[in-house]
DNA sequence: GCATGACCTCA
DNA sequence: GAGGTCATG
């Protein structure tokens, strides 16, 4: 993120998190000297972090320093978008909606990232016709063949995603053909030459100033970007929170659980039918349905299937004090 | 407006 | 077939 690694943890309502700076002197991280391998593990960089901290409360701060750090948390207020309530927001969208009411209490907290447009757009170019653990592979890649190389942690090397003018290349399509891209090499290449030579280096981030439908046509320009590439680029990089990319996944949801009929005679997802779809939800949820409709994505998931199996943390609640007043009578009777 | 096939590769 | 897109009919 912004150029530099970043690793993260959380704990109850805290979010812990240690930079790691580009330049050489300081490449295992700001006001350390250089560690030896064996501390490089991430854990470990958490535990240092909270030393690290501890001891700059008791010295006297630098004031350079001190402006970094508040530097970096803005950044990553600004990646969370920490400044939109989602439990406002998840409230609204179960009033509306019974189904979400449930689904949403199993899945709190699915919160959308604001990602770099650039990455976003060049990530999802690599979607089409894909799964996911491929897709992660691909865009390593594509990081690590074309982008500027950032760090080095437990041996191996962290790079940043590629810049466009690196992805408009006359030889990047032939290059990414040969790192298993197949077609998608083309539509990387020729969105980023188009791009450089007639958008201009700014337009992806112009397109965050403009109306959802604008910038959504916009996209549409570019080869290899359809209907959901464009929505998935303008929800998660370019502020459209009303957004809601549609692909067979929720479309079957959209009709399983909701009665939709859009399409429901078609075989294939056309334009048409997309634009419905997200009507659809935009009806139901509001200018936050980009939003909600990842919620619903996510419990989808196959990986997550388990998680609807477990009792909510509202439910285990209710079990305790039940339990304990079980104990309380048994307690009772014992005596 | 909609259906169909091609497109690359591999988990 | 997989979290599609494009050209063609």
């Amino acid at each position: 993120m912004g150029g530099r690694v970043w690793t993260l943890t959380q704990t109850d309502d805290t979010l812990w998190y240690y930079v790691y700076h580009r330049d050489p002197d300081h490449i295992n991280g700001r006001k350390r000297k250089k560690s030896n391998g064996s501390e490089n593990s991430v854990k470990k960089k958490f535990k240092e972090m909270a030393e690290v901290k501890e001891e700059e409360n008791e010295t006297s701060l630098n004031k350079t320093t001190f402006e970094e750090d508040a530097k970096d948390e803005e950044l990553l207020r600004d990646y969370f978008q920490l400044g939109v309530n989602l439990e406002d927001l998840y409230k609204k969208w179960g009033d509306a909606d019974a189904h979400f009411s449930h689904t949403g209490n199993i899945f709190s907290g699915v919160r959308m990232l604001r990602q770099d447009p650039v990455e976003c757009l060049f990530s999802f170019i690599c979607t089409s016709n894909n799964h996911i653990s491929r897709i992660q592979g691909m865009v390593e890649r594509l990081c690590s063949t074309l982008g500027t190389p950032l760090c080095k942690l437990d041996d191996a090397h962290y790079h940043d995603f590629p810049s466009i003018k690196a992805l408009a290349g006359s030889g990047v399509e032939a290059q990414l053909r040969g790192l298993g891209f197949g077609y998608r090499a083309r539509f990387l290449q020729q969105s980023a030459h188009l791009i450089t030579s007639s958008r201009g280096p700014n337009w992806l981030y112009t397109l965050r100033n403009a109306p959802y439908l604008e910038a959504k046509a916009a996209l549409l320009t570019l080869p290899g970007v359809g209907s959901k590439v464009a929505d998935c680029v303008c929800l998660m990089s370019l502020d459209k929170s009303e957004a809601v990319p549609v692909d067979t996944h929720v479309w079957q949801i959209a009709r399983r659980d909701y009665g939709c009929a859009s399409g429901s005679k078609q075989k294939t997802l056309t334009e048409k039918v997309h634009n419905e779809i997200g009507d659809f939800f935009r009806k139901l949820w509001g200018p936050y349905a980009g939003w909600a409709h990842s919620v619903l994505f996510c419990a989808d998931l196959k990986k997550f299937q388990k998680l609807k199996e477990i009792p909510t943390v509202k439910e285990e609640k209710k079990k305790v004090k039940v339990d304990k007043k079980k104990k309380k009578v048994k307690k009772q009777e014992a005596d």
